[in-house]
DNA sequence: CGGGCTATTGATTCCAGTCAATACTCGTGG
DNA sequence: CCACGAGTATTGACTGGAATCAATAGCCCG
């Protein structure tokens, strides 16, 4: 695998297993940016500086598929199809990060974990794997990294979804109850305001403030090359 | 220009001005993704979904180069380097999203600001303009939405570092006065403990609860392409 | 001048972090 | 086998930082 710091020369795809990757901060703290499966790619970040900036950890037994890159570079150069995934699995990465700005930004802490859930569930439904019923492979701890929480929260959030009626913990094995209220999760009723085992959906508290988007505002010249 | 959901065609290269690119959520609100300024490259994120997932403001009057991804992908055919430097862009993008990320989910307001503030300093410093001195192209609304603030706590923090004597301030004029405190910046006294006009430095709060490297604890089967 | 947008500042609320105690899981060795 | 300890998870009490609500002032442009 790599760690950080180390010359790039090689990308990795997932064939089988669980990862995470991390950035390890000035002070030495650890933190996840995600949770590559089979089928993802990691190692992107090392094309730009010529090192890794982010290091990849197994959270289990895997199976990778290196990939050298000037070995691909020349393999693109006579399959035009090659070139243009890659550009597509960056781009999607991109998309995947913007997500996550957008999401540390602006969700509460139960929007996060409710949308991690999710994602969770349908990456392993992609797999082939239950939607409803998975281990978890990875800390709560990890888990708080990953969405800019501490893990008592990740864990205070997880019990209330289950007392909720939204999906059962044990440990870290989840059952998913409720996929829909968990997709459109803004925020939870007081915990005042819950009974035990409640099975009432979660309603939308609306967050609002809503802002037009703004219009331009400047003049635009444009040049084609 | 392009605007969310619009198919994908070409990408952008600014030229010369300011501009805001934006992610519409489900409720209608605008969150701030980057500033791009001139050298940045923009529109990247719809060649994997095929459509433009985030949407360019200009801040004032811009000059764009326009690059229509196909003609790109053919000029890269016969000029190696081109592919290269596209690689090289995008995963610039990746790390710099990367660093979103991570500022996001650990760092204090203060901090944040701090960062936005060098951050800027040192890209008008790269195309030849003043780094202690500039005017900010945005509102306080905007920086709060990229920095996952409200525009009260960016006014609050910006009228703090001007009270500390780490910047002056005056709407949207900012004078940086001392780079050094800014960038090693995690959090200021308690207000309580301020002098107006205070010149000494913003010490270390060093936060830490530093965790080591967690170590692999997964078997690994690699196979090279 | 007046109205709308932007910015500053104060008062108050509340979500998530921190600190702390306890329990569960699992592997190791007496 | 059970005791022990380390890592992990749950839960409670309390704190604090940033959001929210609100009032005022500055700026720009018709």
């Amino acid at each position: 695998m790599h760690t950080i710091g180390q010359p790039f020369d090689t990308l990795f795809i997932v064939h089988s297993g669980f990862l995470k990757t991390v950035l390890i901060d000035e002070f030495g703290n650890e933190q996840v940016l995600s949770f590559p499966m089979k089928g993802d790619l990691f190692g992107v970040d090392g094309i730009h500086t010529k090192r890794y900036s982010s290091e990849a950890v197994a959270l289990s037994n895997c199976d990778l598929i290196l990939l050298p890159f000037k070995k691909f570079i020349q393999l693109g150069r006579t399959h035009a199809e090659l070139e243009h995934a890659m550009y597509s699995v960056m781009s999607r990465e991109l998309v995947r990060e913007q997500g996550m700005v957008s999401m540390l930004g602006a969700l509460s802490a139960e929007a996060r974990v409710a949308r991690f859930l999710v994602s969770l569930s349908e990456r392993f439904a992609d797999m082939g794997y239950s939607s409803k019923l998975f281990n978890l492979r990875m800390t709560r701890h990890e888990i708080g990294s990953y969405l800019g929480l501490t893990l008592e929260t990740v864990s205070r959030t997880l019990s209330a979804f289950n007392e909720f009626g939204l999906i059962t913990v044990d440990q870290r094995s989840i059952g998913i109850k409720d996929l829909d209220s968990l997709r459109t999760l803004r925020r939870l009723p007081p915990s005042s305001a819950r009974s035990k085992q409640a099975s009432k959906k979660a309603r939308e508290a609306a967050a609002l403030s809503r802002n037009g988007v703004t219009d331009n505002d400047g003049d635009l010249q444009v040049a084609a090359v």
